[in-house]
DNA sequence: CGGTCAATTGATGTAGTTCAAGGTTAGTGG
DNA sequence: CCACTAACCTTGAACTACATCAATTGACCG
């Protein structure tokens, strides 16, 4: 059996952003920790963006509201993300958190100032800005080409590039979300995610250790899932034996 | 009989952009214009991000490849708008000619070093890109939610939006790009874009003066339009008398 | 224990895809 | 000038993946 990994369990290690000497890390190292409750909410979408924010260890949502009352989930930030850098002057989405968060809180105009003071600084948030870019754009790939069975791949294909040990044999998924934030950001209904998960465990590709405990997922066939999701060339490996 | 608008037709009023003492735009101002012929590759998905360029004339399709040969277009360029500013060091997607299109290139260096000379380029290139963002949350948004016909007429408005005179009573449309853009564009089909344009010439929504071209469409009631795009609360204007 | 909430499962409906055919235009060459 | 071809668009018929509606289950909780 191997560990479980979550987002929510503890300090994660930052691979993707090495905290250097001179660092956009550096500028939130002294704000004070907030912890936010399971739904709270951190801005809405329209607001003034006053804020950015440092995800220190839990999972936020980031969403926009349809005028039918629908959501559209754009995005889940994780330990480590930067929340708010819309680069305009009001928040594009909404933000809450999906379980109990905590983040750092920076003003805009610090962030501007450091920007404006160290020129170190300009393409960490460049980057930032270039990753959320490109993250959409997967999104919209992923919204326009793949079907419910591909879409749930690539998510959690994703969730376990963004844990502690994606490399591990048979990785075991803690998802703090609810099927209907998966369903809101896969664009699909509750009942088609729930019908692609057990799909999935039927293939063998998932499988559940405790019925009951449904948010715990075990990745018995990563490459196969990998494949299904679309991010590997379904060339050597078979469906047979991948995974 | 109302006149044609045409991106192709000539230089257009950049009113989102207007052209400062100091301006990004006077960046681009000594370089040559470069002329592309319908279907010329401006850059691919991947190169080095070298240059920027600025839309003179004509259209552009910004778009990403996938595996299986399929393509998703993520936007439409017009005169005015800035195509390349990625803030990363490769481009995200491949550009390409709609139609014969001019452009204006910049070295990327030298914007960058506008970017770090004067404080005041700065938020141009900030807002540029918070406006491609907030585009790609549009895009989300139509994938995840709207059907066919909300698709099509979303992408009709946002053209006319873009076009010389989208005040207009009854505009008329001259489309650059072929069904299977728009198709590729609205995460749609040929054939469903094609059905979707006559069940609006159905509904008295769209004109189509010569059933021979058909790149060219009359709105013959926008504001229905606008309403079956989802832009405008379906409040007072009933269907009946909108447009 | 009854109530609520999240998730699953089944039955049915439908919007959009797929496959196939036909029409119009433009270009080419005799 | 007409035949021939290649694009491009439209239309029809059949199919399918997903949505919708409805019922069931298990966990948690006052």
């Amino acid at each position: 059996m191997s560990a479980v990994m979550e987002h929510g369990g503890g300090p994660v290690q930052r691979l993707a952003h090495p905290a250097r000497a001179i660092s956009l890390y550096d500028l939130f190292r002294k704000q004070p920790a907030e912890y936010l409750c399971p739904g709270r909410s951190l801005f809405v979408e329209g607001d003034d963006a006053a804020h950015v924010f440092e995800v220190l260890d839990g999972a936020l949502r980031v969403f926009k509201s349809v005028s039918d009352g629908r959501r559209v989930i754009t995005g889940f930030m994780y330990p480590g993300d930067i929340v708010g850098v819309s680069l305009g002057k009001h928040y594009l989405g909404s933000v809450e958190a999906v379980c109990g968060s905590t983040v750092r809180r920076l003003p805009r105009s610090r962030m501007d100032a450091a920007v404006d003071a160290d020129k170190r600084i300009r393409p960490m948030v460049f980057s930032l800005v270039a990753d959320e870019m490109a993250a959409a754009q997967r999104q919209m790939i992923l919204l326009s080409c793949k079907n419910s069975e591909e879409r749930l791949c690539s998510f959690l294909l994703e969730y376990l590039n963004r844990s502690a040990f994606p490399g591990e044999r048979f990785p075991c998924l803690n998802l703090p979300m609810c099927r209907q934030d998966i369903a809101d950001y896969l664009g699909l209904t509750i009942e088609t995610v729930s019908r692609a998960i057990t799909k999935l465990i039927d293939k063998g590709v998932l499988q559940i250790e405790n019925a009951a405990v449904r948010q715990t997922i075990t990745i018995a066939k990563p490459l196969l899932l990998a494949q299904i999701a679309g991010e590997v060339a379904p060339s050597m490996p078979t469906a047979e034996d991948a995974g």
